[in-house]
DNA sequence: TCGTTAGATGCAGAAAAATGTATCTTGATG
DNA sequence: CATCAAGATACATTTTTCTGCATCTAACGA
């Protein structure tokens, strides 16, 4: 399939998940399939302008024919304009569910798994991001990160995943509080997958 | 069908008609036949991403997913940018038969004119401008050649205005070559009194 | 007037998307 | 453990594009 398609494909599917809406809730609103877009989002359907119109009216989105010259400035500009992800979807409370059951979590972890100076670090940077709209924080990173402190609270040793997780946040965090929301985040071109939460 | 899918689809015909292709040198170059183009210019076709892609970049054009918040900026970007001094679809057509006319007349000379290297240099000056987009393509400029060639043929003596037109045609292939278009044919100039039909 | 070109249209057949419904897996939650 | 939500898949059916080819009209030029 062509890689144009898959960018904007790629564009939808971020658009989705930043706005924390699900398949099925972005399905009635842009009233297409759930099956429908999954296969949309992944198996790159070829879909039909319509369907795409449908979804991008959806999620705020307009398509454009923009001279290859000046893509580079729209790219910026709607970089820019993260705005459009600003809004409080089941996904965004989600989010932010999760953000604060990983600081409970790390709260009252109990004094046996002091893994040094690590888990101070990610609970400050977890009560950091906190402050953040949630429709900026990257699920899955937030994700792996309660993961990693939850293993390491069966299995002591494992400090690795937690230390990744530390890097991660932070990254993530500097980036908010630079006002440079980064790629992965982005409505509009993203330059990696996010999707795989690896274990 | 969705007033988002006409606006689309206009851009498509506005873009193919500033390049002065016709649909069937569009069809070639996109790989989609003329049948398919017309349909898809009046008709509105629902037609797939992928046919859309094919044109769009056939056409120097780049889909994009924006932000609605962005949308006007994008498009004061996107005016600017290439399209800026676009001739009607017109105009650039004839722009572009007067040239491919041109260029036939040279291919076509009769050996008795064979008049030192600056017919071959026309000749490949007419070649490059071709590739050029009318609109930017002066056309007093392309018409004095035309008549310098046409003089030539019945008076093979009458070399001097070849001289001339060679140097005229080879100062605007450089400037739009380096991409900056001089200011005779930049958009100050009224592109669209093209009906000053000389003599 | 004749020839050429651009564009619109028709039609049959192949291919593919879209839909509705339903199931399945995997995490998250209680 | 039971439940629920999210997403991926399946499948039968309908709808539509897409293609190839042919034709037709209008406009322009020679």
């Amino acid at each position: 399939m062509g890689a144009q398609i898959e960018q904007i494909v790629r564009s939808l599917r971020d658009a989705r998940q930043a706005k924390g809406l699900s398949q099925r809730e972005l399905s009635v609103s842009a009233v297409v399939p759930q099956g429908h877009i999954s296969k949309i989002e992944n198996a790159a359907v070829d879909l039909r302008v319509s369907s795409l119109v449908a979804l991008a009216r959806a999620l705020d989105l307009e398509l454009m024919l923009v001279p290859r010259g000046s893509v580079a400035a729209v790219r910026s500009i709607s970089a820019g304009a993260g705005t459009a992800a600003t809004h409080d979807g089941k996904g965004a409370r989600r989010v932010r569910r999760e953000l604060a059951r990983l600081q409970d979590a790390l709260d009252h972890l109990p004094a046996s798994v002091s893994s040094g100076t690590e888990l101070a670090e990610l609970l400050r940077l977890v009560r950091d991001l906190r402050r953040f709209r949630p429709a900026f924080l990257d699920r899955p990173t937030i994700r792996r990160a309660a993961r990693a402190v939850d293993t390491l609270l069966r299995k002591p040793v494992a400090v690795d995943a937690v230390r990744r997780s530390v890097s991660e946040l932070r990254t993530l965090r500097d980036a908010l509080a630079h006002g440079r929301v980064p790629d992965e985040v982005a409505s509009v071109r993203p330059a990696y997958s996010l999707d795989d939460d690896d274990g």
